[in-house]
This record gives C-alpha cells, sequence and structure tokens, in this order.
DNA sequence: GCACTCCTGACCAAGAAGGTCAGGAAAGTC
DNA sequence: GACTTTCCTGACCTTCTTGGTCAGGAGTGC
C-alpha cells in the first residue's frame, strides 16, 4: 500500500507538462528533471513509458521535448499511476474479484473492492488541470481539510 | 499500490481466530493454515508479528495455539495491515506530509494525503467482527456496491 | 520424560525498485 | 552533408522486498 517514486516522478513530471501546454512548445527532459528534482536518465525512461501509453508524446532534435498527447483537464492521476506501476489495489498480484476467499474471511473481497474503489474516488477524480490550478475536487479536499488526514500512524 | 500476500494472509488468520473467539481454547496454527490454505511456516512468522504488535497472543505446547488479544470488534483491518507492511500510503518510503514538493506539482502532496485518508476510512472501520459477521460498515458497502467497483481497469 | 506447539534466526530464489551507462536514431541548423 | 541536439532503447547494476523453506530451540501439559 506505498505510491512508489516513480508513480511519484510520473505524476509530477506530466504536471510541469501540463503547465507548460500553453507554451505551443515541447519541454525538452532536461528542463522537467531540473524543475522536479528527478534523475534525469531515469526520468526519461518514465517519459517513454508514459509515452507508449499515450499519455505524452515527444519529438527528437533541436526544438525537441515532450508535450502531453491530450488537454490537461483530460488526464487524470490515475491513468498516469496505472501507467507506470499497474494496477491499482492488486491483491497478491491478482485483481480482488478474481480471488476466492474460504471459512470466515469470506467477505475479505469486499473489502479489497472498496479500498480500490476508495482510491479509484480519488485518483480518477483528479486531473493535471487541477493539479496544476490547485482548484482540486471537493472529495479530495474534504479528506485533506481534516486535521487527522494530515498526521502519521 | 497494491496489498502484499502477507496482508492478505494476516487478515484471513485474524479473522479465523475472531470466528474462534467464543471457543475458549486456543487455536493452533496448523487449522488456520488449513482454513485458510496458507503455507505453515510462513503463516507462523506473519502470527508472530502479529503478536509482537499486541494484536494476537499465543501458548506453546499441547492445547497450546494462537488467539486475539482483544474482543474481534476491537481489533481494524487498519491495525493488521500495518503490523505486517508499515505504514499506509507513504510515498517513496516517507509519510507524504513530510515531502516537498516544488513548482507545479505543489499540490500533489494534498492528493497523497487524500489518497491516505482514503484508504484509512474504509480500513480503520473495518474490525475482525464486521469481518466475520459479514455486516460491514456503510462506508465499505456504499463503495462496494456500484457494478461498477468490481470490474477492472 | 515425552509429545506437542510455538519461537526464532538463517537461508534462499526471484523479482522489483531505483537507478546508471552506452550507444543509436530522428530532427533541426549551418 | 556534417554537426549538434534531444529523444529512444536495451543492457546492466545494487539493494531491498516478497514469499517463502529449513533447522533447531524453548515452553507447556500429561
Amino acid at each position: 500500500m506505498r505510491v512508489s517514486a516513480k508513480a511519484d516522478y510520473a505524476v509530477r513530471a506530466a504536471a510541469e507538462l501540463a503547465a507548460a501546454q500553453s507554451e505551443e512548445a515541447p519541454v525538452k527532459g532536461e528542463r522537467l528533471a531540473e524543475a522536479q528534482d528527478i534523475p534525469l536518465q531515469f526520468l526519461e525512461h518514465i517519459l517513454l513509458e508514459l509515452k507508449h501509453h499515450g499519455i505524452v508524446r515527444a519529438r527528437r532534435g533541436a526544438k525537441g521535448g515532450y508535450w502531453l498527447a491530450r488537454p490537461a483537464d483530460e488526464v487524470t492521476v490515475a491513468e498516469i499511476v496505472r501507467a507506470v506501476e499497474g494496477p491499482i489495489a492488486h491483491v497478491q498480484s491478482t485483481p480482488p474479484e478474481a480471488i476466492e476467499y474460504r471459512g470466515h474471511s469470506e467477505h475479505l473481497q469486499e473489502v479489497w473492492i472498496a479500498v480500490r474503489a476508495s482510491l479509484r474516488t480519488v485518483l480518477e477524480e483528479v486531473t493535471l488541470a487541477d493539479l496544476v490550478s490547485g482548484e482540486l475536487p471537493s472529495v479530495v479536499t474534504d479528506l485533506a481539510s481534516s486535521k487527522d488526514a494530515w498526521v502519521a500512524r
């Protein structure tokens, strides 16, 4: 139940691309790496994955760089996380609806389904445009507004 | 963003213990392993961790076995997951409130906080008693009632 | 004393995480 | 056409995690 560095990096780089979308010129990998303090060569691998998933586009050479394949308000955080981490909330590497629970753990399946659903309500709701503007969906602000949400356990 | 086999096993074994709580005799590891189809020696390590976290107790020898340290309605799934997997929803192995985001990813912190909070609303609400009785909290049934929640993406 | 069951540490193979390195292939510039 | 720039790709690397197994020791009950 943790978020990998890769996923964090991917979303941060994508946010940077979303912010640059108005510029009408590609953003170099190096600029992204500096802006978000991400190792350049590692970032290039991540951007390649995002490209393969149709989230970003790229051009090589001078004046080359990366840009979002779609408007920033049509790209969700969930999409980016899935692109680099794979399916969200799998249990033992299989989707929760495919597991058979026996004995007294029968209802655990519903719990894992609910876990996945609750992650989706957050991650599928937030777009890169939201992230850049800071105007996050109410589901996020409601959850994050509680003092309790900011303290570790 | 995945649930490990260890966490799944731990919750299943704990559910089995919760169901046996009325018996007033300890449950052997072997019985737990068979009931939930978990490799016995691996399960023993897991149970030991749960013991160290004060979630279960144990006694050796004939008539020995494991039992819950507290009533089943006072043990949450969140507690068990934390015992075996560590903190929930850490980003790059550090808690989201401790990360500094720069540039256009500033608001990503609130998103990760919301992710953690949403996981907590599910995992901290479900007790072992709920799990065994099948009477899950409304937050779970609401999330899991949608057809959409049961389909992979 | 003996059987039973938990307790503990060592070990192990495979894979993931988090990168680095070296070179190739387009694109633009002169 | 040469050269620079920037992305593209695969190979490699180290460390940690995952998901276990093995062997033996230590309480407990009869």
